[in-house]
DNA sequence: GTCAAGACGGCACGTGCCGTTCCGTTACGC
DNA sequence: GCGTAACGGAACGGCACGTGCCGTCTTGAC
């Protein structure tokens, strides 16, 4: 993707607006956001913001993903289910939880409306999650704990996707003994156990 | 929920204003909808607009769900994987692929930043839905063809889960094999087969 | 050391839409 | 036939948009 289309740009003074876009969207919530506020939060010129964003959703995107650069890194002790249940308990407690799950439901509800916006967010977010997930889900593979002819791919939607359905859409609790009993239910299978 | 909230009048000029909205909607996309542009179109001052919907995310889910009451019914063949099949291509079919994608997506990003919104959604659509989905899990565990023990809403968010997943965050194409894939993958489970 | 070029903060502008108010007209219940 | 309520339409003040235009400050080439 075009490098441009979302500031990634380290000077001292991109910093600060992040930051003053930060503090607005906690105090705000997304959809009140301006870049008006943002200029006068962080002293700063309108230009100087749309020189560097060229929207408020694009700003707010880098603003969020830059201030948690945390990778989320996946154990390996060689066993799959406690490794997955591990990355998936701290993508969800840092996500998932204040201060930042406000600001993360907002982002992924821009990206259904802005094309832009969407692409950035799976290139800087969603791509790298899911490319250490098969990764791991490989190697799991590799020594026997998985289905041998699984498609890693539609594995990593099986294990996410449950996640994302209770965060977005009927917005229940995620709760630890949730993700305990769904990956047991999806290493099970749904079907009877013969 | 209060019925006030989200507006079901059935007078014509409610109707009227509905049209206009899906109108504008298909032609601007959500995000360039404007009450005046719906006003104007409709032939009707902004008032009676205000006075039967409270916002424009309102209206926009009113108009959305209500041209489309389809009730999307659960088949009963006897045969949970295929009636499952059956339904989610339908469901998928008609929110999912055009015209109705992009306003279905943009509903759900509205849902990320509106309580109201989030809740009217969830009471009109995803509950109904979602109890549908329950009874007919039911029935089959009853008969056989499920886990015995499998929660049924643990098992809902699990077959729901990567669609939505697939349609909001990836953006990949919701094929039929796609779901042939992952029904498989569900029923046989994660683990090696013993 | 000088100086041109560019980025800057600040201010003002025109535009679009918000949600509300007012006005004169129409439709309907009693 | 009369009073009430909803109506279409126009106008309102307010806000934030994105874009100009200042005068200042920083920086790098020579």
């Amino acid at each position: 993707m075009d490098a441009d289309r979302v500031n990634t740009h380290t000077d001292a003074r991109s910093e600060t607006i992040r930051s003053a876009t930060l503090e607005l969207a906690q105090e705000l919530g997304f959809a009140k956001l301006s870049i008006e506020a943002v200029a006068a939060r962080a002293g700063v010129g309108k230009h100087t913001i749309y020189r560097r964003w060229p929207s408020k959703g694009a700003l707010f995107l880098d603003a969020v993903l830059s201030s948690h650069e945390t990778i989320l890194e996946y154990p390996d002790t060689g066993d799959i289910v406690a490794d997955l249940r591990e990355q998936i308990l701290a993508a969800v407690e840092l996500l998932a939880r204040p201060p930042l799950d406000g600001l993360f439901r907002s982002l992924l509800g821009e990206a259904q409306q802005d094309a832009a916006i969407s692409a950035a967010l799976n290139e800087r977010f969603i791509a790298p999650q899911t490319q250490r997930t098969i990764d791991r889900l490989e190697k799991a593979r590799d020594a026997g704990q998985l289905s041998p002819d699984l498609d890693l791919e539609l594995a990593m939607s099986i294990l996410s996707g449950p996640i994302y359905f209770q965060f977005l859409i009927t917005a229940q609790p995620l709760t630890h003994d949730y993700i305990d009993r769904l990956l047991a239910a999806l290493f099970a299978g749904l079907g009877p156990r013969p």
